[in-house]
DNA sequence: AGCGGAACCTGTCGGC
DNA sequence: TGCCGACAGGTTCCGC
């Protein structure tokens, strides 16, 4: 579900409703495969502290407690956090209740249970963290960066940009958007792909990530912010689900083709 | 070492 | 209506 502009609007609207709350409990409905390790040592070390910062780090929620521990979630397909009054009882897909000193809920709701919640004392303890490459907002994004480190890439340029040890953040629906703006061919050989070029992938995925984060993300089906609300970027996507509609460029039908087992939208005509 | 494909889990949609 | 396959915004694991 999420990618990084969703992520990012999930974390700046949690931050303003739970920093400086603590929770007193935690209710746990369903945790195989959602919670790692021991449910009792997660709920022992979660209750009692108090939320102190909310960050973004590629598309994981990392949640600061006090005293120090770090809460570190993955929404992966269909992970949910909702603020809520508390409920008599859990809905479907409530899978962990964070029970607040203020009377409220924060809920972990999760269709397809492929989010993960982990508990850390030290953030350098989490293995997903260590692999991540840059983030795409950052400086050190550059044409440079990719062409050093992609030179002799074989791969395809899609497969490059999902790869989270590059560039993280990037998903399925801004890959397919950032490759028709930058006019490069989602086939493309990421070793054969110039300087020019990388430049403007470069700047699309600034562009698009930054639109998207103002527009508080995309939704498409089942994206929805922590007060239920939608993203607005839906509406300014080019060609993601847009098979056989007229490219916005040229006219042409957008075509579709599967990579690595997941649809790329694209046109044959713009994109080289 | 690095790649592609299967797996994780649940729901929806379209075709027959 | 019922069944079946394809597909869904992600990551990890397992062979080759």
């Amino acid at each position: 579900m999420p990618e990084l502009p969703e992520v990012e609007t999930v974390v700046r609207e949690l931050g303003e409703e739970i920093i400086g709350d603590t929770i007193s409990s935690v209710e746990i409905f369903r945790s195989n495969p959602i919670v790692q390790g021991d449910l009792d040592a997660f709920q022992q070390q979660m209750s009692g502290r108090k939320f102190i910062d909310v960050r973004r780090r590629a598309k994981y929620l990392i949640f600061h407690l006090e005293p120090e521990k770090y809460l570190v979630a993955h929404l992966r397909m269909t992970g949910k956090f909702i603020i809520s009054n508390p409920l008599p009882e859990p809905t479907k897909y409530n899978r962990v209740w964070f029970n607040l000193k203020s009377n409220r809920v924060l809920i972990f709701d999760d269709i397809r249970c492929f989010g993960t919640l982990e508990v850390y004392a030290k953030l350098s303890d989490s293995k997903s963290l260590k692999k991540l490459g840059i983030e795409p907002l950052s400086a050190g994004l550059t044409p440079e960066y990719f062409k050093k480190l992609l030179h002799s890439s074989k791969r395809e340029i899609k497969s490059i940009l999902l790869d989270q040890k590059f560039v993280v953040g990037l998903g399925n629906i801004y890959v397919s958007e950032i490759l028709f703006r930058a006019k490069i061919h989602p086939q493309r050989i990421a070793g054969k792909i110039n300087k020019k070029e990388w430049s403007r992938i470069v700047n699309n995925t600034q562009y698009i990530l930054q639109e998207a984060i103002k527009n508080n993300g995309t939704t498409i089906s089942d994206f929805r912010r922590v007060d239920d609300k939608t993203g607005k970027f839906q509406q300014f996507l080019q060609v993601y689900d847009k098979k056989e509609e007229p490219c916005p460029e040229c006219g042409l039908p957008i075509q579709r083709i599967v990579q690595q087992q997941r649809s790329t939208y694209f046109c044959a005509e713009c994109q080289r």
